[in-house]
DNA sequence: ATATTAATTCGAAACATATCGAATTGTAAA
DNA sequence: TTTACAATTCGATATGTTTCGAATTAATAT
């Protein structure tokens, strides 16, 4: 992965609420193993104090960093954390502090 | 750490050129063991494309985010990796994609 | 002392981002 | 087929970021 890439990896959890999205979408498809870690965005819309077309705003952000995968489930969206673009930027960043 | 101070690293390293930057502080680090893991910034500035005032506006970023810390060195400022603050979140990052 | 080099500060311009309310679209339920 | 709900799009505003050139400070060398 070259810098570029990474960048746009760390900006888009740059921001504090974006990032506290991405973790609840990681905490959430973890508890939901057997629905192929899925997390339906409705779930936690309330837990966090921004309006519906922020977090709608912020998920283009994620998706758009190739950090999560979204998916429309009829009247839901849902979302998981893609390991493999987390996995490479911790690659990366585990070689520095060696 | 909470995910307001990680949010803080994240923003400080979202930015292609401080990114880079704070990369090439690490690899100087690397090879200057001897000189505890310094490198000096005047060796830096040539390789990045961007002016002095921008880059003593990036290792403030740096800095300020704990991920770097610097030290003047008579005419020189010195500049090496904080390897508490880069570990703590790859820590974070790890629970993830376990 | 003066000139030179490294780095910082300041002010400004250009650009990007976060957030909102209102209006809209997509889907399912009554 | 209306109603209700989830999510998106749009336009606007306020705020933050990146970068620069000019001026300044700090330290060294001549």
């Amino acid at each position: 992965m070259d810098s570029a890439k990474l960048s746009k990896i760390m900006k888009a959890l740059s921001n504090q609420t974006r990032l506290e999205l991405y973790l609840q979408i990681a905490k959430q498809s973890e508890s939901n193993f057997e629905t192929g870690c899925e997390c339906f965005i409705t779930d936690i819309v309330g837990s966090l104090s921004i309006g519906a077309p922020t977090i709608s705003h912020h998920l283009k952000e994620l998706a758009n960093a190739d950090l999560i995968i979204t998916e429309r489930r009829g009247k839901f969206l849902a979302a998981r954390i893609n390991k493999e673009t987390l996995q490479a930027a911790n690659a990366i960043l585990s070689l520095i502090d060696k």
